[in-house]
DNA sequence: ATATAATTTTAGGCAAAACTAAAAATAATA
DNA sequence: TATTATTTTTAGTTTTGCCTAAAATTATAT
């Protein structure tokens, strides 16, 4: 079907668009799949030929309908094996980015198909994001960033931003994890830094923690 | 670490030097990968160089220790997705054999022992063959063809030389599983063709048929 | 022992996916 | 608007793994 390579930017492209209308651009592409410029361009040529992306010289790159539903199978394989390895091997949720960036290319509809069925169908993955089915479709949460709760505003934590080892981990130390209350007993306007109440423990977060945090209130 | 391409030529010879005690021929590993021999040529050199392989011109290739290291874990990973396959997703053992051949060079020591612990740390695969350890170890277990055995004489079904889905299949519509016991009833002589009996039902086989089924007597 | 056949290697090339350096286009700023 | 800065594309290479065709080597058969 398609390489490894266009898998990837596929993907990539899918998870660029999500939050803006706008085209793509090279660069956000080349930072995100730490590559070149000028490989991008090559790539969005091919990608172009296929009819999988909408490429206009200059202009950014957008998914074409084929393209996204190619990056929806994708991203679902990720999160199924995602799932799996923290279920069913013992991996925590800060370590199976790598082995599902490979997994997921893996190419085999039954495997798939009776690796959802295996996970008893779940819904998201480790890090709270949803697993598209087989048509592509998934339940969109009505969550919101952790910044912009006022004080005295309590939520459920449902979702990571930053997916990185070094956050999860931070997460861990300090007993932050999925489906948590959370609670903001002051926010310091200054610089948006917060003191929050999770598990009954008051805890100081800094911005960055709290733009890469999901609540759902 | 090494490439996909890499470590199945690794593999290919480890497969093919099993039964020989001469080098591997360029042309055999070209007919066991699908490619041509000018192209098992470059690759020998390459392998020669990173001495995975000792590689004489016109002269056959061995494995190394080193290679001989790397293609045991490889086929370590193999037989262990394929039982995964089989025990926990509902995959028949005709199945199994693409999707463990991508599965094989996935990257991850962890994903592998625990993958091992999750299956119960099995010691053959859907088709009877032996899993290496994570140190290379593995069972030889004394199994000889079932075109061996003489006329009255029994034994288990222990293995197939053929994993083809072919193969596997036409012995799954005749009932002959792995651990079934299997008795000589006739023996032709002129072509070697067999009349046997497995699960009380009398049955004849080609000699092609008893020669690629293994039997423990 | 020669001639013929089969196997294997070399030589030259191609496609995918990356790179560097330079040119072109677009965006930002004075 | 003109100039400068940034972004993007083009041109030309590199590496990996494969190919075909031709040459070299080894095996087989008169
Ligand atoms: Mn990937
Ligand atoms: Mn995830
Ligand atoms: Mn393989
Ligand atoms: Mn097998």
């Amino acid at each position: 079907m398609f390489s490894l390579s266009e898998e990837n930017y596929l993907k990539a492209i899918f998870h660029l668009q999500k939050h803006t209308t706008e085209g793509v651009s090279t660069n956000a592409l080349a930072e995100e799949l730490q590559t070149k410029a000028s490989s991008v361009t090559d790539m969005l040529k091919k990608l172009s030929d296929k009819d999988l992306v909408i490429y206009v010289k200059y202009q950014g790159v957008y998914l074409s309908e084929s393209g996204r539903q190619t990056a929806l199978q994708i991203v679902r394989k990720h999160r199924l094996w995602e799932v799996f390895l923290v279920e069913k091997l013992n991996f925590s949720w800060d370590e199976v980015h790598d082995v599902a960036e490979e997994l997921e290319h893996i190419k085999s509809d039954k495997l798939i198909s009776e690796l959802d069925k295996f996970l008893d169908y779940p819904q998201r993955d480790p890090h709270g994001d949803p697993i598209p089915d087989a048509e592509g479709n998934f339940q969109v949460s009505n969550k919101t960033l952790l910044s912009n709760l006022k004080k005295g505003e309590t939520g459920t934590l449902v979702g990571v931003k930053d997916t990185s080892s070094k956050f999860l981990k931070y997460l861990d130390k300090n007993n932050i994890a999925l489906g948590e209350t959370i609670k903001v007993l002051d926010k310091e306007e200054f610089d948006g830094s917060m003191q929050i109440k999770v598990r009954g423990e008051r805890l100081n977060v800094s911005p960055l923690v709290t733009v890469n945090i999901y609540i759902k209130p």
